[in-house]
DNA sequence: AACCCTTTCCGAGATAACCGAAAACTTTCT
DNA sequence: AGAAAGTTTTCGGTTATCTCGGAAAGGGTT
């Protein structure tokens, strides 16, 4: 690496990411998987109980439940979470369809909050699942709200990777959709990053027009006809203009 | 320093740690803060960037929504989170108050999930928040099916700290009300944690009889009379009852 | 434009991280 | 039970790499 960046902390996290992965394991097992001398994994196994980030369970390592507590506390600090807050129940109620929230982050779309419809768990769908922005509704409806430069900046970055057969990959395609999502006020994807999965979203964007997330609803194709679609589209702009409201009051 | 110990590791994690705590921040303030040279404070978030745990909005850094997913990771390898999942929500709904659910993480007591009643946010009960377990409810609720053993060497270790006047302090009353909360079928806590906080908690047990974690109910002491405590005991424990069954299953 | 403040870059030197090897524990098998 | 195989933990020397001062670059204000 030609970067300038402390291996200890590099290390430490990949030990934390195939905790939360692959589950809790004991050390000879991450030194394999890791491919690190078993006493070094030991090392820093025993640095990590330290910061109380990571515990150890009879016979194995595992991730405390400190990430669940800071992933909270960022939840808290973020003013459309608090925003959205009962919006995104009544969504879900009102559609019967899985309702999120979605921020951007690093150039990429996160889930911070779920609500579910009266159907099973999306295994798609969970608080900080990541996805591409180009390939989903509430991407696709945030892009459209960020200047031009920064849209061509993540597309030059990061590309338009194909991640179902229907995601869009040619940028004069998307440009377009970014254009009807400003005009029709919300976004939608068949198919474009889960296949047989619809998602609708609407923006949320702050006094000074800022784009502050996307409040997203999705289910399967086969329940959502052109006229679910549009009626959902309708329950979910309107839960962002309330947030958008409620926005400026916290 | 006499502990064996990654300096870095410890050092980036108190970094997190900061910023979970005091929300995003700059360099220097954050160098301020934990009297540390600016420049390696520098070298320290550029290398947690490079992880993905940390990433610079415009002008402060700040934690991302990964510490979001591994706790949500963590969550759903809990056996007892997915076998309560409904139950917590009855709990919620037939009491009218909040009902959480609780597990023991290095000798603490640790909410994991919460189900909030029709009244506010409970600022005290959030996922990922600690308490000790001799203090609480549900903590009482645990300690009394850890093996004795175990409970002195807690004691031992920690101490019995009082968090407010009406804590138990006193070894011999505890181990009295653990004997208690046995031949009952729930522990009580009334204010022993939060000055005019009433908690009732019901032990998960799986069918090991190895404790598993703890539903717990709480309100403020002027909803909660005699008559009513033991209303809400009888459905915390149901709801602990019908858990336990789905543990074996899962 | 000059000032101050914050962030970023850089390099040399000292520290503390790294890993081999062996000891302490566990579990499995005969 | 006793031995064998596997896993975790301890320990110390070396040397890679982290640390931090200082300088440079960026940003904002008067």
């Amino acid at each position: 690496m030609t970067e300038r960046s402390n291996q200890s902390v590099r290390r430490a996290f990949k030990l934390v990411d195939e905790l939360a992965e692959n589950g809790p394991r004991g050390v000879s097992e991450l030194a394999d998987q890791l491919d690190m001398p078993v006493s070094t994994v030991h090392d820093y196994l025993q640095a990590l109980i330290a910061t109380g980030y990571v515990t150890k369970d009879e016979s194995a390592y595992k991730t405390t439940t400190r990430f669940l507590e800071v992933g909270h506390r960022q939840c808290h600090r973020l003013e459309v979470f608090k925003a959205v807050r009962d919006e995104l129940e009544t969504v879900a109620e009102e559609t019967g369809e899985h309702a999120t929230l979605l921020i951007e982050e690093d150039d990429q779309a996160v889930i911070v909050a779920v609500q579910e419809g009266p159907d099973a768990i999306n295994l798609f769908a969970y608080p900080g699942a990541r996805m591409p922005l180009h390939a989903t509704a509430p991407g696709k409806a945030m892009l459209a709200h960020m200047p031009t430069e920064r849209v061509t900046d993540i597309i030059d970055r990061h590309g338009l990777v194909e991640v179902t057969p229907q995601t869009v990959t040619d940028p004069d395609v998307l440009f377009d959709q970014l254009e009807d999502v400003r005009s029709q006020g919300y976004a939608i994807d068949v198919g474009e990053r889960i296949a047989g999965m619809v998602c609708i979203a609407a923006p949320i964007l702050d006094k000074n027009d800022r784009i502050r997330g996307a409040i997203c609803v999705c289910g399967p194709r086969s329940r959502l006809d052109e006229d679910r679609r549009s009626e959902i589209a309708d329950v979910a702009q309107r839960a962002a203009n309330v947030t958008q409201v409620n926005l400026d009051y916290v």
